[in-house]
DNA sequence: TCTAGCGTACCGAACGATCGGTACAGTGTC
DNA sequence: GACACTGTACCGATCGTTCGGTACGCTAGA
């Protein structure tokens, strides 16, 4: 029998109920039938139960929001092109708007408090690298910054929006209008 | 105690308890603590149970909807200003952005699906209603629609966003922004 | 080489608490 | 008496968690 879950492939498994149950909505039978592991063997890898795995997906969410969505972001080469490269991982990640985000699913009810300080930490990654790059394409920093949190704002509004009307053309249209919304030259 | 708790008491305390914790994270302990009434009560109230109570808070919603949103936009008058009652009544609503969304808080996990066609309804209201002002302004209806459909992406995204960060700047900055994202001269 | 002992990985069963929900005997008002 | 409403007691199911135990590979001592 395949022996050896790892925490790498226990993660992801908990990070897609997570951001679709939310918190409460995921119970530990429902980890169960998820990972193939019995109840028992979950708290000999999470001891600390239900609460020690949801802040472990959030790490594992910070090193992937490093990695997918900042780091190319930082690379070299034209801005837009970069920009157009996170585009492409965050349409990915959220799987075209039919996947919500765990900073939602997280956050939501009295068990958000545990998680505030690792969900900060990478939005706060997130949009500094956004608006680095903006700034590079000649905007102001201020204006940068506003951007990137705009850019945000309308990425985690799309998803809801998706979500709650079954459509993902909400988060279509945001992901297409991105690189625009970030970079161009509105005088919003 | 001739207390007569009605329907009309009832609703807003239980949007207030699904708002902040989500569907599956409000107990009916949670129901009879909020309201003061016992389990036989709320089950004489709602014969269906929680499903019934989260469908009727979703009504409750919808009329909140088109009373305090769709019908300041309706009325007479300028349509900046009346743009403007309008982010106003948004303002109160979200308590500055210290109160979530139901249509986030009903959407997560499976239980949504009761409940999407009711969301769908008050969503569709809303953006119809500030499309409609936005043409009375002189923008093109296409043009119209699209800003509308990201005005309300913007109040959802900061909301979530305020949520995870425990801090309300980003909702009211975009409170703040909302008429020019709306009616403004940019060119996105 | 045998084997005792240890650590890791796993399991089903069961814990007490709470879940959503029901049965029923009231209570007060018309 | 009919009816709206409520408290108490209770139901089976599920909650997050813990229990006792198994299987297996590694290491060390004899």
């Amino acid at each position: 029998m395949g022996d050896f879950m790892e925490r790498t492939e226990l993660l992801p498994i908990l990070l897609e109920l997570f951001r679709q149950q939310g918190y409460a909505g995921v119970s530990i039978a429902d980890v169960s039938k998820a990972t193939g592991l019995g109840k028992s063997s979950l708290y000999h890898h999470f001891p600390e139960g239900k609460e020690q795995m949801a802040r472990e997906v959030l790490q594992h969410v910070e090193v992937g929001v490093r990695e997918s969505f900042v780091a190319p972001l930082k690379a070299v080469g034209d801005p837009h092109e970069r920009l157009r490269e996170m585009t492409k991982m965050v349409e990915d990640f959220y799987d075209g708007g039919r996947k919500g985000c765990i900073l939602d699913g997280l956050t939501l009810g009295a068990a958000s408090e545990p998680f505030r300080q690792m969900v900060a930490r990478s939005v706060e990654a997130w949009v500094a690298a956004m608006a680095s790059v903006a700034v590079e394409a000649g905007l102001s920093k201020k204006v940068a910054r506003e951007r990137a949190e705009d850019a945000l704002i309308a990425i985690e509004g799309s998803l809801v929006l998706s979500r709650a009307l079954g459509d993902q053309k909400a988060f279509k249209r945001v992901i297409k209008n991105l690189p625009q919304r970030l970079l161009g030259e509105t005088n919003l």
